[in-house]
DNA sequence: TATGAATGAGGCTTCATTCAT
DNA sequence: TATGAATGAAGCCTCATTCAT
């Protein structure tokens, strides 16, 4: 990557993170372009350059920053050797997950409004990863499945009832301990995970 | 009611169903009050005298046009005498919604982006009927736990987890098929379903 | 005065003092009519049976503040019988309305803007006293300086002259202590206004 | 200064001109952003370019255009090496600045109520000349006073004095012939501004 | 590639005034 | 006489987007 090359990223790199810190202590629709350029330190007209609008750096951020979520959730996993099963597998995953937006949630706030299944699964699959540390994460997926000693009917069903329940109940869970504190939903909350994932395993 | 008060409440379910085409034609930032009040055939001040704002009807609505579906659902299933336990009553229900918002894609559309536990608990709790036809849908809820032969354990928990679930969910089959049909989708939904409500429940 | 006539002057007045008390507490700007008829307890069509508009309403209570004001000093010159040239008259009345608006500091922001030679004339001259303890201070004024013992030389523009002066100058004084507290300025006041005094008198 | 500062310069300009000419023909009240703009050619949003707000505008136009007459003034006076006592030399100033008003009653108009001691002050004292033909005229008054053969005693409270005094009264005569036309007031005026600078004139 | 001045549509909200009751 | 619902003009201000430099 040459000189310029290296001053385009930081300039793409600057608006992203700029933008992202703006969407969560502003909101999304009290942000305005020129804040994002003006903290940014580039002048109004270089967004465009790099974005189309809002719209187009909202969703280009949504899909970095879940796949940064996962891949650290992932690598924390491969060092778990005693986690065989899928079942605790995605367990653990998700227990990550959890933790990590309980301490960060700033990014549950920005992301858990959008993770929803269109979303996540266009930010997932057709995301390019932009660097040899992020993961494809919807192959990774499909192989742990595949390792599995059970057979999964509908993989694809499974991980949506999953992502489903729990993206929608960590949210108010979370940040408004609202039905429970997250602390004490997880016990329920797993329990009906692993029960979606039992009804969808057929012996090999 | 007099003269008056029924001209008020004409203007008023005019600016409400006005607000909903709109909402549910244009999207919510994309219409103006401007525009609900031109439509409604009042003026734009007219709108402030019943609504402080955008957010103000928009509430409303969802409250309104929750506890109507809710309603509808809660008054068939009172006639269906040979349906007896909490199980199959929470199934039949949630069938129903799920086969009147199949039909009515421009509400699933409006409520189900709206239909979190917050926004659900509020609307359905501290909504104030009002009319005689309309119900306030959390004690029914209640009323149908306690009358059951089993005893739940954490009844609002387990609400929160079924309502998370399924608002989440038919959401992107209904609208997309995504992952599967609604009618596909079903089984594994209340599969789901009725493992929530099995962990839940405790003999008596 | 029947009984419908004394509620008529109730509701003026009581339009009257909760306008002064908006006017001087949010400014006239910032106060509407809306404002004015909600917390004087009357209807919003009420106010435009007795006044024209928020102007009407600010001219008519300048008139009343003002002749209040001046009155009550008038009366209390009245009592002190060891006064009894013009100019200690003048300069006795002047120190007693400084030293009242110095403790009603609300009520010199109110007149002091408008106290101006124009409405001033207007306020004191046209003014109807709408009471038997109300003055009709400009003939009060007159009479003073035909009872003197010196002569005036067109008493009216000295008249003036003193008022521009004061009226202009208590008000940052007062409220501001600019360029010095009232209570260091009066000396250089006093004695520009008896200087005044002087070069308009003369002999009989 | 480049192609692109004149642009500027010139939007800013035309936008204080017009301004200006709207405030005294249809009243700061009754203008309106949307007015400036239109009539300066350029689009509303460029007005917030230039100026926060109405208020903005206006006191920049009162620093200006006070400036400017003083300005006037007191080069006028710098060609009088007659003149030279303070007493003379103030009255010369107030005298230059009375028929220049009197012969743009427009701009008496504007200024007068605005050209209160503390506005002044602001006005002059801080205002920051943008042009080499512009003076900081209440330096320009110190000096004066210290050139002086008397020694002035508190030369801030004279300048408010007669700049109150002056201030309020000629508007007035000048503007509605009350209680004098100016020409006939000017006599008792000057008989009292020199009366003011005795009062504070001690020998040195 | 980078800038930021300029734009003007469009949103929100307030309010004086009217008028049917 | 009294009310207050209704109106819509009018004001303020923001902002995405363009374009000349």
């Amino acid at each position: 990557m040459n000189k310029l090359e290296q001053k385009k990223k930081e300039k793409k790199d600057s608006l992203l993170s700029t933008a992202f810190n703006l969407f969560t202590t502003s909101g999304f629709n009290k942000t305005s372009i020129s804040d994002i350029a003006k903290n940014a330190g580039v002048g109004k007209g270089t967004f465009y350059l790099y974005f189309r609008d809002k719209y187009d750096i909202r969703n280009k951020l949504i899909a970095h920053k879940s796949d940064e979520l996962f891949t650290k959730a992932y690598l924390s996993l491969l060092n778990k050797k005693e986690i065989t099963t899928l079942e605790d597998k995605i367990i653990y995953i998700i227990d990550y997950l959890i933790d990590e937006l309980n301490e960060n949630q700033v990014l549950l706030n920005f992301i858990s409004k959008n993770l929803s299944w269109g979303i996540f699964k266009a930010a997932l699959t057709n995301y390019t990863p932009q660097d040899a540390s992020e993961i494809d994460f919807y192959s990774v997926y499909m192989t742990m499945v595949n390792d599995d000693a059970y057979k999964i009917d509908n993989p694809e069903v499974m991980l949506f009832l999953i992502i489903e329940l729990v993206g929608s109940t960590i949210y108010s869970a979370i940040l408004y301990n609202e039905p429970l504190p997250i602390k004490e939903l997880k016990p329920y909350l797993y329990s009906v995970v692993r029960n979606i994932i039992k009804e969808h395993s057929v012996e090999k």
